[in-house]
DNA sequence: ATCTTGACCTAAT
DNA sequence: CATTAGGCCAAGA
């Protein structure tokens, strides 16, 4: 029974795909936001080791995620070349030059966890 | 066990 | 306004 400890709630990967598969349809989020509502507003770096993490997860939508600028920085990490705008562009999210169009109106914020 | 890297962010210069 | 530096957490060599 305590082989088993990557499916621990406390473990940090666990909390940001919580947070991450709350992202709507067709809605984008930060990397700092999801840190910050997991209780780690400066850890924001791990949050994006963890969306590598969760290639395996179809449940985490990591194309919903992107950095403070709107830019599509983990879209070199997605198979084929622009398989995060094209996840995007299926959801209604137009991206120019790895740039989310309306990021500001698109940002979804998540709920602090308390 | 230590060092380096990584899909970042904020603050200081 | 643009650039640099530091910090954070986790995984791999």
């Amino acid at each position: 029974m305590a082989t088993n400890v990557t499916l621990d709630n406390s473990d940090f990967f666990e909390r940001v795909y919580k947070v991450v598969r709350k992202i709507p349809h067709g809605r984008v989020t930060t990397y700092g936001a999801i840190a910050k509502s997991i209780g780690a507003p400066q850890a924001a770096r791990t949050v994006g080791y963890a969306m590598n993490a969760s290639h395996n997860l179809p449940d985490v939508p990591a194309h919903r995620v992107v950095n403070r600028n709107g830019m599509l920085t983990g879209k070199h990490h997605f198979p084929g070349r622009d398989t995060m705008q094209r996840l995007l562009a299926q959801e209604g999210v137009m991206v120019e030059q790895d740039c989310v169009v309306n990021f500001k109106e698109l940002l979804w914020l998540p709920e602090p966890l308390i």
